[in-house]
DNA sequence: ATAAACTTTCAATAATTACTGAAAGTTTAG
DNA sequence: CTAAACTTTCAGTAATTATTGAAAGTTTAT
């Protein structure tokens, strides 16, 4: 395999496995090409790499923007706008965890405390429903605060520190 | 809100999660409707719930089996196959990071791994693909170890310890 | 001010994914 | 063996989601 191949290889499993996440495939795709480009790219570049519109190549940009993971790079004496990925692979699991957190993981906490909060009254089926709910409160207060601690450590104290914990 | 209400609450949102993270609306309303109930549901009762196709409540139950979440509970005396869910929501936790690592972070690492290996030319743009797939690799395997060692305790290491050592 | 260079928006369309319902398949009772 | 009770499969259709491309909008240079 040489680098056109594995080039090409990166961006479609990354993007295959943003669909298999619930992120769509145009805005893997761009994201993986500016993480193993050299240097910014413009939406020209981006458009002609990956064989996509100006439409599509705009609007997924603007949303990597939105999730935090892709800055607009200035180039002086340039017109275009050209854009960079966060390089470092921990401080962009950081974004999207922190985001994904945020977005996805807190409404339905609240929805569940909600839910576990409706008046007992005693039948089966209602005592049932509380105790599930509040369960499943409990899991996702504890799965988001411990990807938040995680998350929020310096690269080396989970590497380090956590990974010979738990080995 | 009472019981009714909240229900059907429950049932729409774990709906539109599932949706969100790539898992389908029916199957994760099945399995949303199996986890409040007091007790197995046949095909039948799930359809009527739910107001979905027989073909659809197949199809969705099967898969629900083979993701080891959702199994057939024989009661005597009836022709019907019941459904239960795991009601653990602990083990259920581990049932579905499990899955999710050998059906989609195993393959990824896999791939990452081929693509991090390339022949070296020493050009700048194959330098960086490689370094940058490196550190993917290596963060997915250290995600992925880390989710196994964390799912794979019992229920009391990881609410215990672990929250305790993160607070 | 205006024209060129560039980006965004959005209605139309394409592609993908989910769902239905009926036919085919399977199991069990008698 | 046969019929009833039940489940699975799958072709057709519906619903959802992604993409295009051109018009509208914005910015910058002169």
């Amino acid at each position: 395999m040489e680098y056109l191949e594995a080039k090409e290889k990166f961006i479609s499993t990354w993007g295959s496995l943003g669909t298999l996440w619930g992120i769509n495939k145009a805005m893997a795709q761009i994201q993986a090409l500016l993480f193993i480009s050299t240097k910014p790219l413009s939406m020209e570049d981006i458009m002609e790499e990956l064989k996509i519109s100006r439409g599509n190549t705009s609007t997924n940009l603007r949303q990597l923007i939105d999730w935090g993971i892709v800055t607009k790079k200035i180039i002086t004496g340039e017109r275009k706008e050209y854009f960079t990925t966060e390089k470092d692979v921990q401080e962009l699991a950081r974004h999207i965890a922190k985001e994904r957190s945020r977005r996805e993981i807190q409404p339905v906490i609240k929805i569940l405390k909600e839910i576990s909060s409706i008046e007992n009254d005693q039948t089966e089926k209602t005592k049932e429903l509380i105790k599930q709910t509040k369960s499943l409160h409990d899991l996702a207060e504890t799965a988001d605060a411990m990807l938040h601690k995680i998350v929020n450590q310096e690269q080396n104290w989970i590497t380090k520190s956590l990974l010979k914990l738990i080995k």
